[in-house]
DNA sequence: TGACAATATGACCATGTGGTCGTATAATAT
DNA sequence: ATATTATACGACCACATGGTCATATTGTCA
């Protein structure tokens, strides 16, 4: 956690060390982003860094933490609203809310990226703790109660499908960045919502051809 | 390229040297790996090292060039094979072949890994030049013929479809990595077929209960 | 043995890193 | 105006990086 004095901060000056850590951290990974960028590029000297940030460590775990629990806070409303979709519109649902996500915070999704490159062991853990697998908790959740359902067939392996999907999350997002790079998302929901769609009635009714 | 010296060396040091950098760098990523350890690595001087090599890059570049003419020459042979194989079958060879890969050749597999990875654009390039995408092409390929012999429905997405195969491939490396971390795959082979076979059955049934 | 080329070596360079610390400045309270 | 505290600052440290180069060692012909 950062220092008193860095919450003692006038707001313009704290926001501004705060989105220049963002933008060092969304580009570079753990080992190779730099403090003295950091510092460069929000105008502080080097001693006033340590005077807000214990190390280097503190402030990454700041960072994520902010941007993890903006993500949780966007994603809460919707995951409250969705008990009575089916699986299938649940788990829409969490797409599109992905892709607004990195439409509204391009930045947050960019560090969330890179965190899921993340070498270095000790920045990892720091940062999980224990809030980690929350996502595959979730598609188990959402799989076994649309099971109970009979929404989906009882013979389909949960764990292997929880993986898939979280497979299938990741891709779209990283082909959404490719595609639409970070710009230019209002122009395309339709474009969208179709490949989101072609995905999900890949995923339900499967790829046999039934006429044979 | 490495200088003619480096070939003229006598095999067993050269081997070494060439073995210290797959290590280093299935373990760090590109700028963070470092030449000094790899010298260390393989008990040569740093001023040895660069009559080997022009720089970093140029050695980056044929150890990946080294482990993906590896991983090609190994596909080859399994891929003439698979033309009168079903699509799901061809599918499921691609698979497991590429378990037997990280199996045999764990280094390579991980550096393979740490690639998908790199943030470096420089080095990213370097390898690519343009062999990139070509399990991209692999798979529309497949999808395209499979259709063609009405193995597919053909209202399917291909580039949906193709997408949700690249997820699955990545669930299946995350999975084996999870579960048995880099060693120990031979113990599991009855383990991971029941796994890709769980994927593959809900890639051509689908979710969906068809009770209802 | 002597001469010439190939190779091996590690001190050295400029640069960048995370982090420290003495000092200067500003703000506050008396 | 004085004393006290909070903050700002940047030179500095030890260390590691990729890369260079003059020198030493080795191997190979004659």
């Amino acid at each position: 956690m950062p220092q008193e004095t860095f919450f003692n901060l006038p707001e313009d000056k704290r926001s501004l060390i705060i989105s220049s850590a963002v933008d060092e951290f969304s580009k570079a990974g753990y080992n190779t982003a730099s403090i003295n960028q950091i510092c460069k590029k929000s105008n502080i000297a080097k001693g006033s860094f340590y005077q807000y940030f214990k190390d280097k460590l503190d402030l990454y775990v700041y960072i994520m933490t902010m941007a993890i629990q903006e993500k949780v806070n966007f994603f809460s409303t919707a995951i409250t609203e969705s008990h009575d979709l089916t699986f299938i519109e649940q788990f829409r649902l969490l797409f599109i809310k992905g892709v607004e996500f990195a439409k509204k915070r391009p930045q947050y999704a960019a560090l969330g990226e890179q965190f899921s490159k993340e070498n270095d062991e000790s920045a990892k853990s720091a940062v999980i703790k224990e809030g980690d697998k929350q996502s595959e908790a979730l598609f188990i959740q959402m799989i076994q109660s649309a099971k109970a359902k009979g929404e989906i067939d009882s013979r389909v392996d949960s764990l292997a499908l929880s993986m898939l999907l979280q497979a299938l999350n990741s891709s779209v997002n990283k082909y959404m960045l490719n595609k639409f790079g970070n710009v230019g998302y209002e122009y395309n929901e339709g474009n969208i919502n179709n490949f989101v769609d072609s995905l999900l009635h890949i995923l339900y009714n499967g790829i046999r051809n039934k006429s044979n």
